[in-house]
DNA sequence: CTGCACGTACGAAAAATTTCGTAGAAAAAA
DNA sequence: TTTTTTCTACGAAATTTTTCGTACGTGCAG
């Protein structure tokens, strides 16, 4: 995993939009966050631009647009953003962290036994 | 659980002080942050007027200085965070963050016994 | 060709957070 | 009591992030 500058809050929104479209312009991600979140074009524009000389997205011209995909994976950066997390809300517990996340969340039946078998497959990797 | 605004990382870190050592003047808070990160005492002493405004913190007179305690709880404020954080990087998907955890990082036997008895539980309150 | 329509570029304002300097009150030391 | 040290209050500067207005370029309809 490359390293990468942490997403800010608007940042991470547009990823997520990114990842779910796979590519997209900065017309359709504007319109995905308007639907929880009324924003200008030029702000999702702007915040793309920016995000763009991070690094944290490419882009190709294709006529006077521009399409957008994300250079960094969802995994990475969930996996990236879940550790610094960790740090410093769970103390880098993470166990403690695993917990909450159970008792506060319903599982279903598959969840829970995918889950067990994750546990199994740790115990023996011992 | 009652609500409470929303940490800022700063505010974040004077409550794990909190936490960690009950009550303490902003002195106390301001070295043991200092131990991870140098800042000026004025400016931790900020942080901690703020949050008395935002209702986080306490205190008490005891001479001319102040005694302070966290007013929201670590539990509370982990879990409220948590969520927030499970919706803004997993998409609201509890157990992808579960499982990542877990993965992740390193978990002892008696982490993992323990885990599985929550999951016991769990699969008996169904 | 001319004038819109639709995009991007860019600077700068606005907002949120963090940092710090300075003033002054209270306690302790001399 | 005077001086010095220790703290808090508070305003303002510095930073970071978000938002938006305006300028411009390109293509297309008339």
């Amino acid at each position: 995993m490359e390293t990468f500058q942490k997403p800010t809050e608007s940042e991470l929104e547009v990823l997520k939009v990114l990842w779910q479209m796979g590519r997209a312009t900065v017309k359709q991600v504007n319109e995905e966050i308007n639907k929880t979140k009324e924003t200008g074009y030029t702000t999702t524009l702007k915040i793309m631009q920016i995000m763009f000389e991070k690094g944290l997205v490419s882009k190709n011209a294709d006529g006077k647009q521009h399409i957008f995909e994300a250079k960094i994976g969802e995994e990475d950066t969930q996996k990236s953003l879940l550790n610094r997390f960790i740090d410093s809300t769970f103390q880098g517990n993470a166990m403690s962290l695993v917990m909450q996340a159970l008792g506060n969340h319903h599982a279903s039946e598959e969840e829970l036994s995918e889950l067990k078998k994750l546990i199994q497959q740790l115990e023996q990797d011992k």
